[in-house]
DNA sequence: CACGGGCGTGCTCAGATGAGCGGCGCCCTG
DNA sequence: CAGGGCGCCGCTCATCTGAGCACGCCCGTG
């Protein structure tokens, strides 16, 4: 090379030349090599004008999806968490009862995409849980367990409570459901209720569960069906222990570790402990409300996948980066 | 692998998998093996997700730049007309003289760039080499050499006639200028003046030029200086002959070959085979009136690189497609 | 029940690619 | 004018990557 340049290192027929050699490599999908033979360069020389091209934003990469489904973000929020699985859909959040409608849609996606043969599934007391189990089409054919007693509150018409064999019926399964509350007075009727045969039944298979969907909550007014059920003086005093999420009748605090106390030993259903050995619990959560609940419930270990709507996601991912 | 598949072939899971995958390769710029590793697949299986995601319309590529240069327009039509050099505005075009300005300076910024202390600069006569030199700003120190004749028009200022001592003053190297018409009335006249000293001396400078800034006409009123100072049975009589493009006085046929007349006796300028032997010709060019014009001068090897706007550069690759 | 097509998977191996290095010419400064 | 700094270039070598192939499983069919 004589190496005597001329004019602007920047030019316009060095801007056109990285626009080809983009439009070879990414459009055409040819080799570094042969656009180097094509443009008597170095392959060096033709992977530094690419190297340029996207930094310099000549070249831009967009990923996404139309759908509902916010792919971007959901993988985003997925490796920020450390998440098993995620789905983010970006229906707007302006409608709760639509919002819960989307999710459960997506959550049964996802559910009828995971879920094989080999699965037992559990599932939680949650309207978003029956929001899936209504759009639930297809599933493999599983075990369907389940993990709570029921919580309705009055005058909320909380849909059916037969969501266990709804969804066993979809799957062609065997249900192992029965009829208890969530929780009970005192720890003795407690006791004497998970003697029930059917209750019995029922949690000799939470050890096997592998995948179970439930919900989160927020320990404030409206943010948990729990909190909404237990006495002013009990909220309070569970509150001064830290309890920041109740998953599936689990309390956690902030850090996501179990919160013991006198409402443990009156609850009906699975564990802390259990539910943390569960391979896979998709949780799914709404409004932005719930950041630290979802925060602490993923940190715990006892949530692992989640299925929600953009506007949280982004808080979680904000709020998890700082 | 135990291999009992679950749901469906391209549930959420999968989109939002497929999509992590493509942000740490495309965006993170992470090896497809050390994606492989962090999410436990054969790095196989993460190519094909990438294909996928590519053919899918998951990943979009695209090439732009925010400015007046449409670069990926430039690179298509360097690429289809197999032109050295490509310069395409975006400029709107329903203003001849705006878009010539544009185009002007366009030409001005890619000579800065081109030309090296090694050149050779020949400048033709044309209102748009005359907006580049107005737009000129800086230039290698190279000698500029004036190719043709000058050719006014009654009543419209075509500027400058200094453009070759402007050019080289900005370049601050020596010009090559004289004055005299593009085309006299006869042979004779033509020889004389080819002996003038001024000419001569620019003349035999033009086996030297290796780059050349030119205009292209078209054979039509208004689309050539040179077809509006002819006569009318001259211009017919070359429009039989199947004159298509001139070019710096130089008239080819629809193929690019050079077509010889009783004019081309009378031209004071570069030859046609002259200009072929001119390594780079850069032409700048605007209005689809021109499309087989500028077809005609590239083919016929006249023309290397091109200076022009979107709408003429759309028309002439749909053309040269067709 | 055996067979064969289709599909998804991972392997081989040659060719493509990236990271880092030294060389060279330009430009700036003393 | 000499020296040093800097940017650009292309090389080497270890690694990565793509094309094609073979295997095993699933499923529908005779």
């Amino acid at each position: 090379m004589v190496a005597v340049r001329g004019g602007s290192a920047h030019g316009p027929a060095h801007l056109v030349l990285t626009a080809s050699v983009a439009r070879r490599y990414y459009l055409d999908g040819r080799s570094k090599v042969e656009i180097a033979e094509e443009f008597a360069l170095s392959r060096f020389k033709v992977a530094r004008l690419l190297d340029d091209a996207r930094s310099s934003g000549l070249v831009r990469i967009e990923i996404g999806h139309p759908g509902v489904i916010d792919v971007e973000l959901s993988a985003r929020l997925m490796e920020t968490l450390g998440l098993q699985h995620c789905v983010v859909t970006d229906t707007p959040d302006d409608h709760p009862a639509s919002l819960r409608e989307h999710l459960g849609a997506a959550a049964a996606e996802l559910l009828t995409e995971l879920v094989t043969p080999d699965d037992v599934l559990g599932l939680s007391w949650a309207r978003s849980v029956s929001a899936m189990a209504t759009a639930l089409q297809r599933l493999a054919t599983v075990p369907v367990i389940q993990l709570t007693g029921a919580l309705t509150r009055p005058g909320v018409d909380d849909s059916s409570i037969e969501v266990v064999r709804d969804v066993a019926r979809v799957a062609g399964g065997p249900a192992y459901f029965f009829y208890a509350p969530m929780a009970v007075p005192d720890a003795a009727t407690a006791q004497a209720l998970r003697r029930q045969p059917e209750v019995a039944r029922a949690f000799s298979r939470i050890g096997s569960v592998t995948r179970a969907v439930a919900g989160v909550g927020a320990w404030a007014p409206e943010q948990s069906t729990l909190y909404d059920a237990t006495s002013e003086a009990e909220r309070h005093e569970l509150g001064r222990l830290g309890v920041t999420a109740e998953i599936s009748g689990v309390l956690v605090d902030a850090d996501g570790t179990p919160v013991a106390s006198d409402l443990t030993e009156r609850m009906i259903g699975i564990t802390a402990e259990q539910m943390r050995a569960v391979p896979e619990v998709i949780a799914i959560v709404y409004g932005t409300a719930k950041v630290k609940a979802v925060l602490a419930a993923v940190r715990g270990g006892l949530v692992d996948s989640l299925v929600t709507h953009s506007t949280l996601a982004e808080a979680l991912i904000r709020e998890a980066g700082s």
